[in-house]
RNA sequence: CGGGGUGUAGCUCAGCUUGGUAGAGCGCUGCCUUCGGGAGGCAGAGGUCACAGGUUCAAAUCCUGUUACCCCGACCA
């Protein structure tokens, strides 16, 4: 491909409302631009890259025997109403209407139609099993679309429905997808991590996420440094401390603390180490009173943990300042277990506490010196708190590391929600109708392509995974307008390079080196070759490997044969 | 949905307080010079100042409404 002959749209600056790093590259590298919020035309050099990653998710599928198909944008109200979703789906799912006052709605997934498909086909164990996929474009109506094409409303996902007779094969099919993902994520050159994930209200069954890892990722994840564990923060366990709590040493003491109304001032003030302080925080109760929640000043509440509780209402939800005078006598800020009139939960590393500060429930006054047993009762002990690095992990092997992630797949075991919802059944070898049982597997393939970005680039652009970068090599000849000589060699390697089946990007605009340099760098080329007059003297070319910042200077003859030699050797 | 902010040239933004008929830098077009890390000069093109109404002799500027976009939060995955 020639520059002059292709959209090349950089921009100098890009557009302001563009916050993290890929949705800028990918506006300054002339990817994407934007219709309307959330929703984005992708350019030519943009869909080079979608493409790839598309390529390299379908191989892959196509090699675990799944097969692809291709179901509508656009799914009709009845299918929903069968799966109860048309009801409990939310505004995310954008309705529309025909102009025979028919319901239907733009597909965010494809749970229903899928199952509606394969009832209709698949009339035997004989068939089973099965998986399907399609790359389709899907529409989600966020209440907050941003980031760019990392939550769009329109995007492009890989999703696939596997069916099964029982749980056995189920598992066997989820256990191949996992191992298809990682080999997917591992094509595509990216630093990632399976994750165990919620099964929310499915329940029960096994789910996992594949996370990017960057920076910017929107999730925490816990993994250990000695072995494959790694889990949403969410849902990692915190485990007990060992041992009992150290024997006390001090004097309960009630001090006076008109200024300390957070764990931070009560450290600064009062010269308390902060992992000797305990946060007390009041949540509404299942049985419609208050409950109070302890864990240590320097950790946080794991809201999906204390949902779990029988004690805690559901939906999780904080008390209100005032409620808590009421019940208390004292308002946030001065809580704490000692006298509390209210039931308590405590985390098992506030349990292993001893000589602890904590609030009086008396305004303004907190309790030092605070002893389990002899101050207050222990209450009932629960795992509470989000994990922090370096506690133990939870298999026991090595200690957890915390990094964030961008969600980029999810693989889970569905279970026969659909199928019995809407009656999708096969016969078995005697004869009986079976509910299928299935699973489902997504990957967000637009999203890819901006996680990519995310956990590769510099100050000067984005630096793409060889897999997955537009063009493969960029030919920069210096002044080609004023040398006919140069022009001749040039033309004559690149005719080369693409005979040689090089995806290969030639700079022929009249532009300067500075230009096509930055320009390059850019929009994130792995490798380039400039051309010079003073290079063809010397029978030279200079190659650089994009993040390298050193030229290597090669010679003209046998070009092809080294640049194919660096394309190889990522 | 609640709170906040912004809409002026393709992009980044000034002008608005104090009303007087539209600006800069980058980008774009042409010519000249330059030519190894986003060059310089000259000449151009390009704007219903988001939209609608109002006040006024006069509105980008003041007032009202609408709309779009962005940020924070809640929500969702």
């Amino acid at each position: 491909m020639r520059t002059t002959n292709y959209l090349l749209s950089t921009l100098r600056e890009a557009p302001a409302d563009a916050e993290i790093i890929s949705h800028q590259l990918m506006l300054k590298a002339g990817m994407i631009r934007k219709s309307a919020a959330g929703i984005y035309s992708w350019l030519p050099l943009g869909l080079r890259v979608l493409r790839k990653v598309e390529a390299i998710v379908r191989a892959e599928m196509d090699a675990a025997g799944a097969q692809e198909l291709l179901m509508p944008g656009v799914q009709p109200a009845e299918l929903w109403a069968e799966s109860g979703r048309w009801d409990h789906y939310g505004p995310e799912l954008l309705r529309i209407r025909d102009r025979h006052e028919r319901d239907f709605c733009l597909g965010p997934t494809h749970e229903e139609v899928i199952t509606d498909l394969i009832r209709r086909e698949i009339r035997s164990y004989k068939q089973l099993p099965a998986n399907f996929y399609q790359i389709q474009t899907k529409f989600r109506d966020e209440i907050r679309p941003r980031f760019g094409i990392m939550r769009a409303r329109e995007f492009l996902m890989k999703d696939a429905y596997s069916f099964h007779l029982d749980e056995a094969s189920l598992r066997e099919t989820y256990q191949q997808m996992h191992t298809t993902y990682t080999r997917i994520f591992e094509r595509l050159g990216l630093e990632f991590r399976a994750v165990i994930a919620d099964t929310g209200a499915i329940g029960g069954n096994a789910s996992h996420e594949f996370h990017v890892l960057a920076e910017s990722g929107e999730d925490a994840i816990a993994f250990s440094d000695a072995s494959d564990y790694a889990a949403n923060v969410e849902l990692a366990e915190a485990a007990p401390p060992a041992g009992e709590p150290a024997a006390a040493t001090e004097e309960l003491r009630l001090i006076d603390t008109p200024e300390a109304k957070t764990i931070a001032d009560l450290v600064e003030q009062h010269g308390l180490p902060i992992e000797k302080t305990v946060k007390t925080l009041i949540v509404k109760a299942a049985d419609g009173g208050l409950l109070a929640l302890l864990v240590r000043g320097d950790h946080e509440l794991n809201a999906v943990k204390a949902a779990r509780l029988a004690q805690v209402a559901e939906p999780f939800e904080f008390a209100g300042e005032a409620e808590i005078r009421a019940a208390i006598g004292a308002g946030p800020g001065s809580l704490g277990p000692v006298n509390l009139p209210i039931p308590c939960v405590v985390d098992h590393s506030v349990a292993a506490m001893s000589d602890f500060g904590a609030g009086a429930n008396i305004e303004a006054k907190h309790y030092f010196g605070i002893n389990w047993g002899r101050d207050a009762e222990l209450p009932e002990v629960a795992d509470l708190r989000n994990v922090v690095a370096g506690d133990p992990s939870p298999d026991g092997q090595g200690t957890l590391v915390i990094r964030r992630g961008i969600e980029v797949g999810h693989i889970f075991q569905l279970g026969t929600k659909y199928s019995s919802a809407m009656k999708a059944t096969c016969l078995d070898e005697n004869g009986t109708a079976q509910t299928l049982t299935m699973g489902c597997y997504g990957i967000g393939v637009s999203r890819v392509v901006a996680a990519a970005i995310e956990q590769n680039h510099d100050d000067r652009g984005i630096i793409w995974p060889a897999a997955i970068a537009p063009f493969e090599l960029a030919l920069l000849p210096i002044n080609m307008h004023k040398s006919q000589r140069l022009r001749d060699a040039v033309e004559k390697l690149y005719a080369e390079l693409r005979a040689a089946g090089i995806d290969v990007l030639l700079d022929d605009r009249r532009e300067r080196p500075g230009v096509m340099f930055a320009d390059m760098e850019l929009i994130g080329i792995p490798h380039r070759i400039v051309f010079s007059e003073k290079g063809l003297d010397a029978g030279q070319l200079e190659y650089r490997a994009r993040p390298d910042s050193e030229n290597q200077n090669i010679p003209l003859e046998g070009a092809v044969d080294f640049i194919r030699a660096q394309l190889a050797s990522v």
